[in-house]
DNA sequence: GAATATATCCCTGTAAAAGGGGATTTTTTA
DNA sequence: TAAAAAATCCCCTTTTACAGGGATATATTC
């Protein structure tokens, strides 16, 4: 019997995955695990079909999860669930390989189906996704894409440090961490720190 | 028989919730919504006993409705379930009047008794949530308790408005924007705007 | 190897925030 | 009603951020 493995922390929504499945049509044996770190060593031992991967792990994130599986592991299939609607995330969540994206929103049977096609090969992207996904206006508005340095700037920046305090964590000049800034801002579209700050938490480049 | 209502947006944990109650023994007639408005039109033609409530609804917050609940229908007894666990959220819903607090992360059974308490009168605050509360250092530390003026003035910070700028829309001096910012800083405990806006978010303070 | 992206460094202003003091009035609560 | 809390207003100094220009070196990608 082909293996599912369901990553998931809250038993609510795993439980009840976990019985939704086990009461479909779907030929699978249901496997959970509430972390990642679980979550790879089953994986050792075990042959998974397709993963259910919650974004929200309580150790690492799901994106993380979903890039580890996707080099070290074989032919697995996930498809991630998320409760977050944020743009950055499932764009992160498909650079990082995943076959599908589901809300938690979504309702039971539109899951089931976005199994049935995630194991039949095919990428499943639920409508609601695919809304947020499309309205993508002209380039270098709306949400960026940053650069690694950019993204440990911005981190700092959050956690309260100035400009010559980065640049000596970093071992770089002031100048150098005021033009990352001012990019930042500029990518973001924001005119100071403070909704820099805050778009950048709310879209989950800041992991609190 | 009696009726609980269920307020919350996801339909994987409302069925799962729904399910839960429908199997167990407790003699409950179980409705649900997926919203706050929907919540209140539904309270205003039906008598509930008790109700589940989401804290992060599409609407407004579920801090909101509970205030709402407790002032406009007496007698409704109140079961917060959240996933976040800050400690914040939790103070402003126990304020708020709410009878129980359960996490996501609990897992059913506790979810059954916690039920079950807060129907007999009792209020059931999760192990979890108790932790969280318990931690409570000196006062002034830690997450702070804002006025209604602080939190308006903290969005609009978090909104990317100068002083200048949030003194014109609140019909206020600059200088009095400027000793709520001050103030601000020292109930957080934060030594720029970048970090006060972080922790806010962060502690679902500010809404995304 | 050429083109692009990323990371690095520098200067000059102006505007805003942060740190340090105050003070008075209004509202809420005990 | 008295005390406490909240909201309001004011000044001065220093630091930091923001806007506007640059330039060069190192990776990466085509």
């Amino acid at each position: 019997m082909r293996k599912a493995l369901i990553v998931e922390d809250h038993p609510i929504v795993r439980e009840s995955l976990s019985k939704l499945i086990d009461s479909s049509v779907l030929d699978l044996d249901c496997q959970h695990v509430t972390n990642a770190h679980d979550g790879l060593a089953w994986l050792n031992g075990n042959k998974a079909e397709i993963i259910l991967l919650d974004i929200n792990l309580p150790d690492i994130s799901g994106i993380e999860f979903c890039t580890i599986v996707k080099s070290r592991f074989a032919g697995i299939r996930v498809l991630a669930i998320t409760s977050s609607e944020q743009r950055l995330v499932v764009e992160q969540m498909l650079a990082a390989g995943a076959d599908g994206f589901i809300l938690k929103s979504s309702d039971t049977s539109e899951i089931l189906e976005a199994i049935k096609q995630v194991i039949n090969g095919n990428q499943y992207i639920s409508a609601g996704v695919t809304a947020l996904l499309s309205n993508k206006q002209a380039p270098g508005s709306d949400i960026p894409l940053l650069t690694r340095r950019e993204v440990e700037v911005l981190k700092l920046i959050a956690d309260g440090f100035t400009n010559p305090e980065i640049a000596e964590k970093l071992f770089i000049s002031p100048w150098t961490v005021d033009s990352h800034r001012k990019n930042l801002l500029l990518k973001f579209n924001a005119k100071n720190t403070a909704i820099l700050v805050k778009t950048a938490v709310t879209n989950g480049i800041i992991t609190f």
